[in-house]
DNA sequence: CCGGCCATTGACACCCGTGTCAGTGGGACC
DNA sequence: GGTCCCACTGACACGGGTGTCAATGGCCGG
């Protein structure tokens, strides 16, 4: 076995990590497969991670905080079109472009134990807060809907949540565009014409 | 242990199990801890169910039965609005009657194995439908926005599910009227009013 | 060429939870 | 009161997956 540089291998087994998990499930997953796919002895996985629990938290960790630099605040001042869909473009990019994790963010993670469970509601709470302040300086310019801020944050993130969680589990055949601006639409002016 | 109907033990464990499911997660719930619950010995649960994943099977079971008991077509030639709001307000009523076991369908559920994974796609798949339908009879009329109504309507999914899955996870005090009123008006009309 | 270091290996022991099954007891019917 | 039946019991054996650790070997500096 040739010699490694040591992030690299560790790199290594968390993207072989990453794609078990994804097509297993967290529990079906099993470290002999993790090691199997890394091209790597079972000592080995225990020489870079703590446990199976301890690789899992990683990849969610590094996938929130790559979605979390995707996000940033709309200021009402400006124009908020484009804003918005910039944040959704950025945060649709982010998620299509690594499948697999978005899989586990959206499905393996979820229900995984109380304490990840927590871990969850607290990084959507967060993306929540953003939102829900943004919202709330949009309607005191009247640009947005009267209504309770937080449920209209929490709807929104739902809707968004959805479509990538079906594109992800299924394999919709939807373009990032279109995606998009199907959400741009949706969130912005809802779907009846009465 | 007093004689009891052989229904009525099954319903009795049935009942512990959500609760124990609810609490734990389905991993985390060990057959114990439900026995325990359910005040009976560990030979008994398996009198009565095939096995820990065949009982967690039928309460979701149970509940995908109840939720889709309360959706009905949509009249597209009739006033729509009441429609909806009363789909909405029997679905939010069917999740927040019981929030053990919305818990168990909007968590625990949710990635649990690649088979259940495969059962929860189906059933949003025949909601889904349902609901497309309704949109492209509208769309039709000129009373639904145009747009591709199965992207849609995983938007209008997916809102519902996340409060859902914010009230029931987190304690959100909420009234069912003012969560069925805020789901209305963001399917209907989104949020922004520029 | 040699010695030591350190990453790597994989067989193994331990753990824990599941599902089983031979035994128990109480009610019902005779 | 006796006997049969069946729901119930809970100790136990089995399986399989995890994390460990003593042994290995290749690279590098001397």
């Amino acid at each position: 076995m040739a010699q490694i540089d040591k992030a690299e291998r560790r790199q290594q087994i968390l993207a072989a990590a990453r794609d078990v998990f994804a097509k297993r499930g967290y529990h079906a997953a099993k470290i002999d497969e993790i090691v199997a796919a890394a091209g790597v002895a079972r000592g080995t996985f225990y020489l870079y991670f703590e446990d199976k629990r301890g690789i899992f938290e990683e990849i969610v960790d590094r996938a929130f905080a790559r979605l979390g630099m995707a996000i940033t605040r709309v200021d009402p001042a400006a124009p908020v079109e484009d804003q918005i869909k910039d944040n959704i473009r950025r945060i649709v990019g982010v998620l299509l472009e690594d499948k697999a994790t978005t899989k586990i963010l959206l499905s393996d993670a979820v229900g995984l134990d109380p304490g990840f469970d927590r871990k969850l509601l607290v990084f959507y709470e967060e993306v929540g807060k953003l939102l829900r302040e943004s919202l709330t300086d949009g309607q005191a310019l009247g640009i947005v809907a009267p209504g309770d801020a937080q449920i209209l944050a929490v709807l929104a993130m739902g809707a968004m949540k959805e479509i990538l969680y079906q594109v992800t589990m299924r394999d919709l055949a939807l373009g990032e565009e279109e995606i998009v601006e199907a959400i741009y639409g949706f969130l912005s002016r809802g779907f009846l014409r009465v």
